[in-house]
DNA sequence: GTGAAAGCGCTAACAT
DNA sequence: ATGTTAGCGCTTTCAC
């Protein structure tokens, strides 16, 4: 009884057409609304087409309209929930403009990233959103010789034929230390994420500023690079525990690998923030629920994906949007930062 | 600089052709490597087509062939890490196979739900997974005309037109009950979802067997029910610990509603699992990193999902994979549960 | 081994 | 207001 695959062909507008005494383009016509057909005509032809359940070809009508209004989404892995979220502010968009989209996680892995943009290349997708790319030049190269809109998200692009939404990475992670050295602490340490990852680097540029405008020392065994990860968050953690002079707060380069730090601390019988402060980046949902809820910058992810969505339906409008869009990040004070153990 | 809209007509193979000195039908028959070709030929084809860069036309073929090599994936919303999981395994396989994913979210929103899948009726994908849906009948006679084959993820349809890959959850709540109990539990509550989710009423039904063949008492205000997520769980559990004598643990419908009864119990000061044991079910990757790490039952999400793609594709070549699909959760003890408190 | 021709299901002039 | 015709870029007979 179960249904396999789709053989029959399925019913066209030629067929509406014998059916409602009419020549196939004024099926096609009634369909798309066109004000050229008698209401009368119209009527009877969409009575027809609903009762014959009938759905029109998107294949057939991308094949003369040149345009598929599908658009291709690139994602490290959608298991990262940071690219959960802004995938579906981008969906959300998309849907509500007529958009399908194409989801493709690249792993990371360069071969597979390029595969997945030849094959949106080859369904003529509309463009293509990059969100938290990690690779590089060759695919930056790629990406430019496509000739459609993209749009990249997480990941400042200089490439001048593409246009980005991101967040203000070095004052969000400044804004972090500020706070920390608020409460006291002169011992601050970061832990980034070891793709060199753009946003990484400004996170850390933004630590580095605050710490010398503050004047406060920045010793190389206070930082560790994770993955980007939980697991990555507990080995570098384990690592700048075990320094001889270990910080008194460390800033993360986002909330999962602060999940990690968390554990990590906590496996040692130290607390948090007793014996050390923490901080997260990307308030994702779990971040209030963690123990202590974490104190935290807050991207708008949802907003921001779909931001990237409407700026490539801009693009496909013939409209000029920025280059640039850069959203602020919002430091969200939990229970994970509080001034440094007396020493 | 920045591109827009693709206009300009995209190379094809009658360009291939014409600068290769053959016949596009040639240029076809090469680029799908057919033994019809002279190698000779097909090489050079091959040269000239890399260094256009071109890409051949997949709504052309598409439009010809009658398969699309696309398929269609509705979840409630990708924010879900559940529905992440199983949508990175989806793609995963997908990907494998060389078939595009479409990502839709419907919001449990029944009118949003039937517009997703007339799309990708309408954009003739080769068939539809459909996982943890909350809709109904409508939607179900809906999906029985299509004349694709859809796979049902964590939503065991009874309809006999498809096929569904799931979790024995009865089973496996009943062990996460038969755990507690065997720890001395003997006040136990369920913390379940109000959306009447066929994987709820499995759970509670598994929940009621297990107390049940041990004797124990149910009590009606022992039970109530969240959203399937942190904030329904602090909700629901706020009322559980309310009650005149709470239970002393308490099984969640899955994870992300024990991380909110988590935070419940913590904001009345009482501990876990010091005070009441907590069970989640999902094992999503937060799960390791809670306070305390939560005993939970482990689903192989992204199995799962790459089990439903790899079903979808038995289908699209005339195999017959079994109906159902069940697996079977695995308790993972971790420090959420422990031996009541001695009253 | 290669080419010519037909046609997939639509849209879009151009007629009427 | 409606019909006719010509493609869109491919695959696939059917000849040669």
């Amino acid at each position: 009884v179960c249904r396999v695959a789709r053989d029959d062909k399925a019913i066209s507008i030629k067929d509406i057409a014998r059916r409602a005494k009419v020549s196939h383009s004024t099926v096609s016509r009634a369909l798309r609304n066109s004000p050229l057909v008698h209401p009368k005509t119209a009527q009877r032809i969409h009575k027809i087409a609903a009762e014959a359940n009938f759905r029109i070809s998107a294949v057939a009508r991308s094949l003369v309209s040149r345009k598929t209004f599908t658009i291709g989404v690139v994602v490290t892995t959608i298991a990262d929930p940071f690219n959960a979220e802004v995938v579906s502010g981008i969906e959300d968009i998309a849907n509500e403009r007529g958009y399908s989209v194409f989801l493709a996680n690249s792993k990371s892995d360069p071969s597979r990233e390029v595969r997945v943009v030849y094959s949106f290349d080859e369904r003529r997708v509309d463009g293509i959103i990059v969100t938290s790319s990690r690779v590089g030049t060759l695919y930056d190269s790629l990406l430019a010789r496509l000739d459609v809109p993209v749009v990249f998200l997480n990941t400042h692009n200089p490439a001048e034929y593409a246009h980005t939404v991101s967040i203000d990475n070095i004052t969000s992670a400044r804004a972090a230390v500020e706070h920390l050295i608020g409460l006291g602490h002169r011992r601050i340490g970061y832990l980034g994420d070891a793709f060199g990852l753009r946003s990484d680097g400004d996170r850390a540029g933004g630590y580095r500023a605050a710490m010398q405008s503050a004047g406060l020392e920045i010793r190389e065994e206070w930082s560790a690079q994770g993955d980007g990860g939980a697991e990555g968050g507990i080995q570098a953690m384990g690592r700048i525990l075990s320094s001889s002079k270990p910080p008194t707060a460390v800033v993360c380069y986002n909330d999962m690998t602060a999940l990690g730090a968390l554990r990590a601390i906590d496996s040692r019988s130290l607390t948090v923030p007793g014996d050390i402060s923490l901080t997260g980046f990307d308030d994702l949902p779990v971040a209030q629920y963690t123990h202590p809820p974490l104190t935290t910058v807050r991207q708008p992810m949802e907003q921001m994906g779909r931001r990237a969505m409407e700026i490539l339906h801009e693009l496909l409008n013939g409209k000029k949007p920025d280059r640039d869009t850069r959203y602020q990040g919002e430091l969200i004070v939990r229970q994970s930062t509080a001034p440094p153990p007396r020493t």
